[in-house]
DNA sequence: CTAAACAGAACTGAATCAGTCCCCATTGTT
DNA sequence: AACAATGGGGACTGATTCAGTTCTGTTTAG
């Protein structure tokens, strides 16, 4: 399905609530608040905060009264950030990833076009921050359109 | 990893050398010539075209001498019809899905925001056709990084 | 009638996911 | 100094999905 993994989805939704909390990089949120306040199974949070934490998307405080924040302001991480930090990184294929070497080398017709793919598809990541997925509505809901007709034309 | 299936992968290969045999729609090969020529096992490719058939991305011959070809040319089928025939419809999370409801509805601060990446990804995916990922080579290494293609416009 | 091809479904081992649990380190409070 | 609440880092497990094979039809040229 091309479908991001339930964990991501839950890390998009708890940054979120972050960001609706401790406005700037003042307060902490527990991991336990969190939980109560995006209704996820606290263990669960707790882990995809410390997977965050480990990638840099989020500071923490330990011990007593510790919680975590946003290590940046929500305008500037991106849904790409978060998927790389939750899941790895960003390759849509085998073939995607940097020093690979799949059988086919040499001879496989798509060899270089994944990378294409690859690039578009976190390009358009890329281009949505936390701060717009944390607003409750979009501003105008889109017109994305199914237009698979864009580009290539001068052919046949 | 945000990554396509194996099958999905075989699917794009194994279209890309019937768009090198036969080019318009006069020839057709056969799941076993495919095969040879992917260098992928017999019965795999053979099921990924009968699921490429069904999508309507092929037609095929049936009986003796029969065999499979492109039902559109290949500059009018796009990476997304291909990624949906094998996967199913694109959808980035569940919440992307048309009638869907998480037990979230009405309280997740993402709610309405899912949909925007989704379509930026299938805007991605739609952008590329077939045809151009038969090229051999990239005609010029993209810089499509920064261009998301459709979808998200009016941000931060 | 037969051989070569597609059609459709069922089945299985392997890999990944989702979620939990446990034990350790840190730190404010008492 | 002891305690309790917090994050840190793994390990573990059941469920799901993937990838690939196999089997039994159906079609059709020779």
């Amino acid at each position: 399905m091309l479908r991001i993994t339930k964990l991501t989805d839950y890390a998009i939704v708890v940054l979120a609530h972050l960001v609706q909390t401790g406005s700037p990089a003042v307060g902490v949120s527990t991991a336990r608040a969190l939980a109560t306040r995006s209704q996820l199974p606290a263990p669960t949070v707790s882990k995809i905060l410390k997977e965050l934490a480990r990638a840099g998307l989020v500071q923490s405080e330990r011990g007593l009264s510790g919680g975590y924040r946003l290590a940046r302001p929500a305008t500037e991480i991106s849904v790409a950030d978060v998927v790389s930090a939750v899941e790895g990184p960003i390759a849509v294929t085998e073939c995607s990833r940097e020093g690979d070497s799949c059988d086919h080398t040499g001879h496989c017709p798509v060899e270089s076009n994944w990378l294409k793919i690859n690039q578009a598809i976190y390009g358009a990541l890329s281009s949505i921050t936390l701060e717009e997925m944390s607003r409750p509505l979009a501003p105008r809901l889109i017109q994305l359109t199914s237009k698979p007709t864009t580009a290539t034309s001068a052919l046949s």
